[in-house]
DNA sequence: GTCTATAGGGGGATAGAC
DNA sequence: GTCTATCCCCCTATAGAC
């Protein structure tokens, strides 16, 4: 199917290149097919942008949703553990990496940095999930006021998102070369640094003592 | 100065429409010049991007040593405690916030997605700071391995970059509007977060009971 | 140092044949 | 559904006057 075929090439370039940076002439030549076939079947380039968002995002969503209500079942009305709860975020995600056609994790750091059509197709889809998440939060850390607890959750998707661009800081000379992209270890290290950062205790106004630092703290 | 009117403007267009989505003639317009001067100054876009990078990392790069550097300092030999080190490296770039003249925050997240000069640029400022860093974390968790750490401190990095983006899941209805924008309150949320994480103890394999989501983790 | 003017290429969108 | 050809716009870079 050619408009499988321009997803595919779109999601590929898109990730490479940024929503900018690719062109549909790029798009369609790595698509063997032509220019006008993408706006034949998506309209136009911000249109084949919500389409190639929106193709992975609605069965991604689907599954996270799926996986926390899973996780509240089997504790039959208990609020399950943090890291059942992130997993199910986690999880559906970081699966992808063991898809080699499939490109889109760069695409959900990206999203977060852009402002038109593109970011408006990632808000509308992940909304309902950051509410869902929220609530099953909420009950799981009924301590947290929840303005912290949406800055830590925010904290959390911020993990997912860079960790999903690859890890661009390293492999630095003394972190010993590669890191591991197995997909059930890197799960595992975001939940456990998200989990423990969600249950941290919290500090009002100051976290003494903080002595050469203070005069950033206001 | 015309130089440094340019760097303001680019600055600002590049943070809000992205380094291939602000192109020379709106920021020589919005800088009251004109394109060749661009040129003249700084010999390409890409140089530019480079400079408008450049021009505020490498003071927040030197406040973050020094204040690491106090830190150690106050605490004569033995390591600093986990706050201090992030506050040291999350403070100088949340105190921009104060200054409504400076947009480089949202550049900080959008370069990590980059693949061109901007990615070079940055990476060369910012992996000495990350060496000095992990150094000092390494001494502060001597019983973390070096891996699980360096993939740690990337993730206090997202969070930090991901955060001065912009809070961008919120406000939702949920969350009761508004997040607070005090640099100081910002500052140690993200560091009760990225410290907890930091000190989470390691799960080696499997961390049960995940039953639900036991497939997630091969 | 600053400007105008222009070269030269690449972009998205579309008309119209097949 | 698919293609070629083309319109028209905006881009970066540069030459050359002042």
């Amino acid at each position: 199917m050619t408009k499988e075929r321009i997803l595919d090439a779109a999601e590929k370039l898109f990730a490479q290149k940024g929503f900018d940076g690719a062109s549909l002439r790029e798009i369609t030549a790595a698509a063997s097919t032509n220019l006008a076939s993408v706006n034949y079947h998506f309209g136009s380039k911000e249109d084949l942008i919500a389409a190639v968002l929106r193709r992975r995002m609605r069965p991604l969503n689907e599954r996270r949703i799926a996986l926390l209500a899973a996780a509240e079942a089997a504790h039959s009305g208990a609020p399950p553990p943090l890291t059942e709860i992130l997993t199910a975020f986690y999880g559906p995600v970081v699966e992808l990496i063991g898809r080699p056609e499939c490109h889109f994790q760069p695409l959900l750091g990206r999203v977060f940095f852009e402002h038109g059509r593109a970011w408006e197709c990632f808000r509308e889809e992940i909304l309902p999930v950051v509410e869902r998440f929220l609530a099953a939060l909420r009950k799981a850390l009924p301590h947290l006021e929840p303005e912290i607890l949406a800055w830590r959750f925010q904290f959390a998707g911020a993990v997912l998102g860079f960790t999903m661009a690859g890890p661009r800081f390293f492999p630095l000379p003394s972190s010993g070369g590669r890191l591991t992209t197995d997909a059930g270890e890197v799960t595992r290290r975001m939940v456990e640094f998200a989990a423990a950062g969600l249950r941290a205790p919290v500090h009002h106004r100051s976290f003494e003592p903080c002595t050469a630092l203070s005069p950033l703290l206001s």
